[in-house]
DNA sequence: TATGAATGAGTTTTCATTCAT
DNA sequence: GATGAATGAAAACTCATTCAT
């Protein structure tokens, strides 16, 4: 089944845009890797920025997808909803791992059109996992715990493996493409929910005593 | 007293890659915003890149230095010392904001001197790291480690705040360039050491009964 | 008939690196001249070095031609095809005075590029001169010769007058540009030809003697 | 015995006007291959068409004066009169290859300045040599010749194994730096006296009998 | 006599974009 | 849908030169 000239451009483009950034990648450069004319791109995406706002937006809609499937289980226990976004999450970057890399470095330039995404798709984000956060408080499966700083925390845990490739290889040998990272790595993230989000056993003893 | 040009230069430049990128930052951008002629950025840096590669080296050679001081900490305990070692990235980071953010993102560009960087800095930076992880499972303190998934997970925790500051403004309402929320941030992290990292209380109590 | 852009870029090169060299004419000078973008020279050529090494192949190609038109005779007597190459490379010269001057100057510069352009055209131009020269030496019309000295001569000869259009007009008051010029020098070459490279008649006869 | 900067400067100047022509040298590369500092070049000859000019004077002054050697020996025959110019030409070059080959080119070049080195130290050479020819005619040691047709071929044959030494070493394998070559070219350049510009014996001869 | 700093003008090159076909 | 030609703007870089020391 032939890839269709738009999807070539897409592919080339996120391949590129990953390995030396958006500014750093020419349209004609994305042209020669997709075999396609140059004149294609403004075809299809208008210009250079339409096609970085398609990827963001394609990147986005399925991120925010994927928490929202995991918030479904929120009946069933807030670090149990937690731990599956957070599964969610990592398969999806394990899943798009050129995207995500691209998108996480991109995002942290400053313009409008950024503001606009993090206005809209990471609003969501924060609001989702508050809620799960402030559930967990309330039914005490949580310490008591500030939302945003958790947010910051859980981010940073999810996003550094897929950062810099070169660096995971490299340096710490860890292949962040492999079913074997995902899987153990994911053990550690839900240590840190269990450890530091949750009450401990003992914790529970003692506040039950009262 | 008067800075030089070259200093001047730095300055701006950091400030431009920052809020920019390397690549949407042009040689007349940096020289417009340091007051000076453009060609004395090729007069003290060769060019473009090689200006790059001061501010990396600039970053990385205060970033080790901190890890260094951490380290002497070592016979002290390894909880202690890994905290010490956290709490002085945090200043750094918090210290250098711009340059700090510009860094973490062009990190992950693939590029051969990019691969320079990590083959010296990031490899002592992982070096220490390594030592106390691994004398701190020795004298169990610590839970039965894998070394390079602590270094991801700290350094996960501790680069996400500074990764991008419109988003920590704008929806987590958080302020990396605050004092309040370096403090209270790295609370969190030693929450991490003590809860992820260390053997409980009641599992060394269990242990010791053996 | 209009010429296309490509065409004019060349003409335009052709006739500024001419009179100013390669390195003293810019590509603005060009494209001004040519009354075309700038960028396009580098759209069909590349690069400046792209369209000098378009311009060096033009001129040896046909050079070379002519060389290999007059080699054809060769089965009609040494002097004779000597002759003839002598005057279809005059003839040559004479019809692309501008690309001849800029040419030979040129070559002189040190480079890979050079270095390539002699290993392919000129061992041609060394290959027909001495297959003639060895043919004659064996048939007796040549005295005893050297080849590559009198490739020498020849190529000092022939170029001489295109080197330096200035000083010919000037100094010499010689205007290679005129037929009439070109029909009397190719006499002297003719006269060298016999009274250098031939054996006198006296000569042929004292021998026949014997 | 230390060389001056001055000294050094020419040295380096004449290294690589030769090598990679006036235009496509720097002042810098000029500085940087003498060692001193590029000011010193500004101080020295003003700029780099002070530069320039002082090599071309140079280069003049002690060609003329070769050609002035060789007319004094005007009484003693006019063949033998040209070939001393010839061969103080010869070895005037030999002795200095790289400036006679960037002088050799750069006069090639339309200039205002190349235009007065021609009016005089040209001028200068155009009538020492017609001297000797009008003379050889008058005596009839020469053939009746047109006096700019000779000057052109002596100066084909002379200046052609100075024009381009990479190609004289791996195209032809004559290496005009060599003592052997410059001898043996030599009797070369003479045999073109004898044989062209000269009256065969057998001409005499004929002569004689009306 | 010599130099490091600084500059303005100019050079080549790159690039996103447009347009006729 | 797709392409080759063409362009204007801007980018990085080079360079000769000046000047205070």
């Amino acid at each position: 089944m032939k890839k269709t000239s738009k999807e070539l451009i897409v592919e080339a483009a996120v391949s590129l845009f990953n390995s030396k950034g958006f500014n750093g990648t020419s349209i004609r450069d994305i042209a020669e890797k997709a075999k396609v004319n140059a004149a294609n791109i403004a075809y299809y995406f208008k210009n250079k920025q339409g096609l970085l706002e398609h990827c963001f937006t394609m990147y986005f809609e399925g991120y925010v997808e994927e928490i929202e499937k995991g918030f479904e289980l929120i009946d069933e226990g807030a670090p149990g909803c937690l731990k599956k976004i957070a599964e969610n999450i990592m398969n999806y970057h394990y899943h798009n791992i050129a995207l995500t890399r691209f998108v996480l470095r991109e995002i942290s330039i400053d313009s409008q059109f950024v503001r606009e995404i993090m206005s809209t798709y990471l609003m969501k984000e924060r609001y989702y996992i508050s809620k799960v956060v402030e559930k967990g408080v309330k039914t005490r499966e949580f310490r008591h715990l500030m939302t945003d700083y958790v947010i910051l925390q859980l981010k940073g845990l999810l996003n550094m493996p897929f950062l810099n490739a070169q660096y995971m290889a490299e340096v710490l040998h860890v292949f962040p493409h492999e079913k074997y990272f995902a899987e153990k790595y994911l053990q550690e993230v839900f240590n840190w929910v269990d450890g530091v989000l949750c009450k401990h056993e003992y914790e529970k003893t003692v506040l039950a005593v009262y």
